[in-house]
DNA sequence: AGACTTAATTAATATTCATTAGAATGTTTC
DNA sequence: GAAACATTCTAATGAATATTAATTAAGTCT
């Protein structure tokens, strides 16, 4: 007896909604009474202690005894139970895996990382190398495979985030089109999300980094290479084509020629990544310099210590970025830009990009850097499941 | 006795879950019969009876007598009342204000264009003309003036559309910080909402438009000013100050000097806006020419018939406008983006655009010319205001 | 010790939907 | 033309969930 539509509404959607509004207080608010709860929600007494009763038995709900009397009868303090279940962010790179446990609070519960084996490096090796470490970190902390509610994968791809499916890899070899979501579902035996590793970075810094609070921002990573994540009305926007912030083949003024005619253009990435930098930065001609430059940090610092050659560089670059960014203002109006990665998370370039904002009369808009830095992946990853998964554990009650 | 949370859900909620789902089924399948009703809802007849009985003591739904019997009892065929009141739709522009009055459905039931009398067009002034002209077109279909439930205002300018006040107003003077939705709404009685025209335009392709069904856009207007109406996840994106979608401030390439150092530019619409086409046209030395040019339109239409300089002027243009919708299309990844404006709907252009966009290796999209013209404006606004003004009047049984 | 305060539960009542049964009103078949 | 059948709609009853009011539980305060 299927029905046809299960849009419509009958009476235990209003349990299923309250049990949702005192889930989600009981998870902001911290520990609290029923008391409590009937302040916080409006709803009556009799009604959370059913909705509590029905909470607890999903086990997403816990008493931890008595708190203190206010002149009256002592209450019963509740929690939400964040080690009911867990859920796990892991980040592929080019040449290693990243991994985070963490509980329904999101709170870390363990991290590791693992190289990949250049000859173990198949999609399906992969996999099997993510299920194992995952497999063992859930059981250094004691838990049961089933207690892996969600996990998030973060890829340095485009994704169809609907289907879990690898559009376009840049970093690793035949990964375009593959299935990634579904075939580590099967192997994990719970729901997977594929995603761009900068639009994770962007949720991250939302979620407990720089963004805080910020509906509406641009997260900028700028290292190997080039990429945006677009945060639009509180959450990630990618795009109809899951395509959205791949601003690395933004058209610049070409910087390798000095006067060219007006339309010659070079990719954004090209000028910008960190490899782009270093090279132009070699062939200034300062081998002879003393200075060990190994990333482009170095340069960046040796900027703000007075290095002329330096100061030049970092002056073009950050004119660059400031006419992205100005670009991305104009076109999206953001409260925020955030700037991430090895070439952009660094304070020199902040100033001299802030320099350069300030005498735009457009600059109506905050520069910063990310505060999370290389966790910002799995941390987003973490925080994008948590809220689905609480949801569909209510909706669930027996669940593993 | 006021509630401190109305987040909490009590019994009457499934009512209004479901009186609002079967009366959404009734506006987008058209009239029909109870049973169909509960065929397409899943609810239960008595349900169905029941909240139909509800919607009809709304006066949203009526019965218009029996349907055809398949082999047993004829129906008693319902529909929405769409003339049980109306909405309205104004544009403000320079010189003149436009008006639409529409059903329920966002049918079309009268239309006029009024001048702005120089000599009172303070904010006040045509608060009153607005009104004026609106009380006229409902007495012209018989309707009292408490049957207009809702009034947007379409004004070429940024607006903080929570408040209903025009931040920038560049085409009328003194207009800066006016809050023109609330001046209207006590002078109507009926809520108002004011917002950007190009983002109303933008609304209205997408409602009845060449962008229909289309989740993520961008409209291109280019007349008198350049500006965009971004359209994401099915709505328009305003931005976290209101400002989203003004492009007119990019910069490009400046084309009043053949060639400059890099790094020098120009305002975007001083180069699209009909003006600034005009005038290079102008100064190219065609007084001579016979043709009477007279608008933008004129230009594109003497390129599409051989003229080698209208021909210039054109790739010229169009050019540029291909680096924008590039870089709209890497940052925003949209499905399609839409032209319209006196300059920018035109099928020359299109043609031209299309040419320079085919051989980039990001043209993963299609551009097209919008598909009203002129009356987008109105008809998003009236589209704008119909699904929450159609949702206030079935959560307050009593108005009017 | 007794009064008061706060927390939580129990009991009674109202709203809403589903189900079942049946009335109303046609068409189809013999 | 009458019986059988189909379709639409309504009435009566029961289940889920909420509310209010009353009651029980377990403290504090004088």
């Amino acid at each position: 007896m299927t029905r046809k539509t299960v849009l419509v509404g009958r009476p235990p959607l209003i349990r299923q909604t309250n049990a949702e509004i005192l889930l989600r207080l009981l998870r902001e608010s911290g520990p609290c009474s029923k008391a409590d709860l009937v302040r916080a929600s409006g709803l009556s007494a009799p009604s959370v202690t059913n909705v509590v009763a029905t909470l607890i038995s999903t086990g997403l709900v816990e008493t931890v005894g008595e708190g203190d009397s206010t002149g009256g009868r002592p209450p019963d303090i509740l929690r939400f139970k964040a080690q009911h279940g867990c859920v796990a962010g892991v980040e592929i790179t080019r040449n290693l895996l990243r991994f985070l446990l963490a509980d329904l609070n999101g709170r870390e519960l363990a991290q590791s990382e693992t190289l990949i084996d250049k000859s173990k490096s198949t999609p399906r090796q992969i996999c099997r190398q993510i299920a194992k470490e995952l497999w063992r970190l859930l059981a250094k902390r004691g838990l049961s495979r089933n207690r892996l509610f969600s996990l998030t994968v973060g890829v340095p791809a485009i994704v169809n985030v609907d289907e879990g499916t690898v559009l376009a890899f840049t970093a690793l070899q035949d990964w375009s089109g593959v299935p990634l979501g579904p075939m580590l579902g099967r192997e994990l035996k719970c729901p997977v999300l594929v995603d761009n590793d900068t639009n994770l970075a962007a949720q991250g810094e939302f979620h407990c980094g720089a963004a805080r609070g910020e509906s509406d921002f641009v997260f900028i990573t700028i290292g190997d290479g080039v990429g945006a994540g677009v945060f639009l009305n509180g959450r990630i926007y990618r795009g109809s084509q899951w395509s959205a912030g791949e601003i690395g083949y933004l058209r610049v003024p070409d910087i390798s020629r000095e006067h060219p005619s007006i339309r010659k253009y070079g990719k954004l990435e090209t000028a910008l990544s960190a490899s782009g930098i270093l090279k132009s930065w070699r062939a200034g001609g300062h081998a002879t310099s003393r200075s060990r430059v190994i990333c482009v940090a170095d340069v960046w610092d040796l900027a703000a210590s007075g290095n002329a050659e330096a100061k030049r560089l970092l002056r073009q670059r950050a004119t660059i970025l400031a006419d992205v960014i100005l670009d991305l203002a104009l076109i999206l109006n953001p409260n925020l830009i955030l700037l991430g990665g090895e070439v952009g998370n660094h304070p020199t370039l902040l100033r001299e990009l802030n320099a350069l904002l300030e005498g735009s009369e457009f600059a109506v808009l905050r520069v910063a850097l990310g505060a999370l830095g290389i966790p910002a992946v799995l941390l987003g990853a973490v925080s994008i499941a948590l809220e689905p998964t609480v949801l569909r554990l209510l909706q669930a009650p027996r669940q593993g």
